[in-house]
DNA sequence: AGAGGGATGATGGTCAGACCATTAAACAAT
DNA sequence: ATTGTTTAATGGTCTGACCATCATCCCTCT
């Protein structure tokens, strides 16, 4: 058996992106710190300045730099409020997509319930109420319906106090608004659902304020079913 | 209150990266399709070739496009194999990763091998089986036995048919490899220890073998119970 | 007619050099 | 001390050039 290795010619912005993601491994450089300015890592590392650009917006966009106009090029300090969301994006590209957001969904959000009834902070659970409320007196008009729902769901995922986890969730939401955008325009329009939606975020909602992580979660695999089967409905038929 | 609103002044090649992402969601190109030539979009676009190349290299990044010289620029089929995985190299940045690092993988982990133990096919079986093999006769050997561990995992992943899962799976993996490295290495090092992972792994390969989710899932819960203990007690002492 | 082999053109990859707008820092004027 | 000005450095953008790779067409030879 000839072991033949497939040629790799890496790009030099690559390599770039390479030195640069060893750096931060290494623990050379972090959060908040300065790179060198373009014109002097073209000199240091020999390639041109082009390149060294065609790095640094690959790094910009999946949100682990962030270059200032007459200041410099600095590692963020933390990854949010990216600009495009880079995991939702590609998440667009396999097919089942629908499918598989729905089950990841339903694994993280149970669990991150779980999490937001022990670590809520009193704000996350005003938000949560504002939210709720906005709900109850949305009947009619659906964007605020429909961002109040969101809205509810990210601030639970705010409340688990896990950053990682909050990240994650907020791709997924972002890459299920594009694969059944329509379909939840026609859910939530329905003032029956619409109701039954408040309902139970507020069940959801008491469970968190009382830190009842069972019930949490269990009046969100609740609401979690009657979401999925309203979706396959609307699919379906 | 004056309501001042942040001026963003969008950069050229995140307009570019822009218009794709919508001709994306809107569905008007897909997998596999075929991007205007740089020196055609630059035309189409008005802008620079060098902008178009910034905005392409940040696509790439991402897993969404690929370059072939002398052929052109096509989006991906999918996104499996990412030369440096985007989403482990952004967790890095943020505090407490190993700690939301741990917890995220408990949670997904434990779902993973759920699913696992409904899909999973001959392949991934006998696969699974080889690693354990592996790890029982890897006494001694330090890379290997960190492989065959590391590769059960993946194993399992892929196994639950959720691309999405094991994608994310893998790059939570990727990043706790950089923040544990030392650690793991001290852990598998122990013979005692690699022997416990091999008796666990196989139990959980026996309970997926036998397609029993529940007792799949406990099993697991055991095995991470004893990896977080061993951690905790590396970092601590 | 079919197979093989060049020439050609298009494409991505890389580079150098230029100009602009923004910013910080040093300096000058009040 | 405060304000305004100059200067230098930085990122943002564009142009034009050259190379290696690849697909294609066309020609030649059998």
């Amino acid at each position: 058996m000839m072991d033949f290795k497939p040629i790799k010619s890496d790009k030099v912005y690559e390599k770039v992106i390479g030195q640069i993601k060893n750096l931060i491994y290494e623990g050379k450089i972090g959060r908040g710190d300065k790179l060198p300015s373009e014109r002097k890592l073209k000199k240091q590392l020999g390639v041109s300045r082009a390149s060294i650009r065609e790095a640094f917006s690959a790094l910009e966009m999946i949100g682990l730099i962030k270059s200032r106009p007459g200041e410099g090029t600095f590692i963020k300090e933390s990854f949010d409020n990216n600009l495009v969301d880079p995991l939702s994006l590609v998440l667009l590209l396999n097919e089942n997509v629908a499918e598989e957001l729905l089950e990841l969904r339903r694994v993280l959000e149970v669990d991150c319930v779980r999490l937001a009834a022990k670590r809520a902070t009193e704000e996350d659970i005003e938000e949560m109420a504002e939210y709720i409320e906005q709900l109850f007196n949305s009947s009619g008009y659906e964007e605020i319906s429909i961002k109040s729902d969101k809205m509810f769901h990210y601030t639970i995922a705010k409340a688990s106090s896990n950053k990682v986890l909050e990240y994650i969730m907020r791709s997924i939401s972002e890459a299920m608004d594009f694969h059944i955008k329509n379909t939840r325009t026609k859910l939530v329009s329905k003032t029956e659902t619409m109701e039954n939606f408040a309902k139970q975020h507020k069940r959801i909602f008491k469970a968190i304020k009382n830190k009842d992580s069972k019930t949490a979660m269990n009046e969100m695999k609740n609401h979690l079913d009657y979401v999925e089967k309203l979706i396959n409905k609307e699919i379906e038929g």
